[in-house]
DNA sequence: GAACATCGAGACTACGAGTCTCGCAGAAGA
DNA sequence: TCTTCTGCGAGACTCGTAGTCTCGATGTTC
């Protein structure tokens, strides 16, 4: 048993839940880590006891935050599930959890240790969950076995990000199938 | 004629020449507007005398640094010509111009004006160019035409940007045909 | 040569991330 | 119960950087 009073729980969550909402809703880069504090009625030293960065905490509420926010459909049909993926990742970037994904991939930008974490918390996850139904396709004999996965993974993915990150185009749910259309017929056996 | 004296077109361009050169080769995030001026030999005021902030010499100096960097070859081969363009971007994005687009990428995620700009100067310009060159595809009848001509370019450099912004795996030269040869079966007409 | 705009130099302001200090609140051990 | 230890809220504080202001000097037009 450690000696002193024990960590506040309760004031965890609500760091991370302050964090999440006014990151989601608010305009971009403008949530200062004493607006999170605030608004969890927590001092800021109790966040920089817990967490390392303003940034960290951000990062904390997002991976928290989405925990299970991108399932995937396990069925026969590889490529309806691949659409069905993607139309929750659109509904996802949509939310106001894209407006804190933009705000992560910032900041990881210019600092190679939260780019790392980002990359292992979040990213890599869900990678591994498309990589493993992609196999499933490949051993279903659905989809062809003679391309780099990770290529075909971005090739897939990439519009989303794409359009999140430079924001030329909107992105609407109708882009799940125009991107399986455009994508499919070059990937999926003969 | 105005009346004063009149700007220093050398000062200018010592500015973005130190910009680009700085922002390219030190590490993310570590060029201030003070060591901009210090290296171009300038006083901090004559650079917000022509520009608006320190995000606006960096973007300035990235597009007239890229001017010509990814021009177009057209032949008729299409796929060959992407693929040769595919080649240049990666080039570029692996060259310190790539640490430059990044920082601005950066920015644009918290700045809706720098995104505009970004957009407009930098990302428009390279996308009407494949925008055309994949219309040019269509009229030669090798490329589909019932496909949205938006999806298919970002699938093409998606894995591009997002490998450039998410830093998941590397990005080399061999890409390029790797990303053609996941693409194009989908798009090309049979 | 008068009027005017730019220049370099450097002091100054504004603001936000992260630190430090303090007095109080609970939890464990004697 | 009393001591000790650690977490807590509150708020002052440091520090770094973007952007502003001032000034004396320089060059340009009328």
């Amino acid at each position: 048993m450690p000696r002193g009073r024990s960590r506040d729980k309760d004031a965890e969550r609500r760091v991370l839940d302050a964090a999440f909402e006014l990151v989601g809703s608010r305009p971009p880069g403008d949530v200062g880590i004493n607006d999170i504090a605030a608004a969890a009625n927590v001092a800021k030293q109790t966040i920089y006891r817990w967490w390392p960065s303003r940034t960290a905490v951000i990062l904390d509420a997002l991976v928290v935050g989405t925990m299970k926010a991108t399932p995937f459909r396990e069925s026969d049909d590889i490529r309806g599930d691949f659409e069905a993926h993607l139309r929750t990742v659109i509904r996802l970037f949509n939310s106001p959890t894209g407006q804190i994904v933009r705000e992560m991939l910032a900041e990881a930008q210019t600092d190679p240790t939260i780019a790392e974490e980002f990359r292992q918390r979040f990213w890599q996850p869900r990678r591994d969950l498309s990589q493993a139904r992609l196999q499933r396709g490949i051993e279903l004999g659905q989809i062809r076995d003679d391309l780099d996965n990770e290529i075909v993974l971005d090739a897939i993915y990439g519009p989303l990000w794409t359009r999140l990150t430079i924001g030329h185009l909107p992105l609407t749910s109708a882009h799940a199938s125009k991107i399986t259309a455009a994508i499919w017929p070059g990937i999926a056996t003969t």
